[in-house]
DNA sequence: AGATTATATAAGCATTCTCTTATGAATGCA
DNA sequence: TGCATTCATAAGAGAATGCTTATATAATCT
């Protein structure tokens, strides 16, 4: 790895936002539309973040019908340091519990 | 470590520039004006990414002399995970055995 | 086919970042 | 005391960042 590839990853991860959706898809794979709800934000800016991540090799997709299933890159060589930086922070307000409740988890795998 | 506090740091360390300042502190500390033989950047340069790295916590200052020697703060709860990053890269061009060949390496706790 | 849903992309705007040059403050030396 | 050295800070320019709204694309449903 080097100065430039580091500083891309780095930069990928330092975002608050990111760093929230990180912390969801560390749990569970999301689509960009629950993404949306959980963190509250328009859905272009969602989609803008996740090329980010992309970018840097960070998160994978996998197209499923109308839905882009979003998850965390376990193959990334620093998925180890990623997992640890995450398990830092704390749960995040909104939880895919309270998705669930209000029917808004889409169940896009039946 | 809340989410703002993480953002600091990664923004912190997520810099090209910062990343080789850091490499070399990782070996010893220096003052400001080998950093600017090392980097063949301007002096503000340098001390405007010191305040940067020193604003979250990652270097600490000392004052002697003329001189301000950083070094990296071993104390910062991320201390692991920073020398684990920085030994994922190459070593830098100009090493501070050139500085002492070009007689540019300061001598300030003689 | 036409309408709906999910997502990506483009353009515009405000903010932040990183450099530059200029200047100020503090230390040590002649 | 006067001067050189080291460093910090301020102001400004140009690029990057992260949002917004508007629109395009693709898949699904009726």
């Amino acid at each position: 790895m080097d100065y430039i590839a580091l500083e891309q990853y780095l930069k990928g991860i330092g975002d608050q936002n990111r760093l929230r959706i990180l912390t969801y898809l560390m749990h569970e794979s999301l689509c960009v539309c629950e993404l949306t709800e959980l963190l509250e934000m328009t859905q272009p800016a969602i989609s803008q973040h996740m090329r980010k991540l992309k970018d840097a090799g960070i998160v994978s997709e996998e197209k499923r019908g109308r839905w882009t299933i979003w998850s965390l890159n376990v193959r990334h060589p620093q998925y180890p340091v990623l997992i640890h930086l995450l398990s830092l922070l704390p749960a995040p307000g909104r939880t895919v519990e309270d998705l669930i409740k209000e029917g808004k988890k889409v169940m896009c795998d039946a």
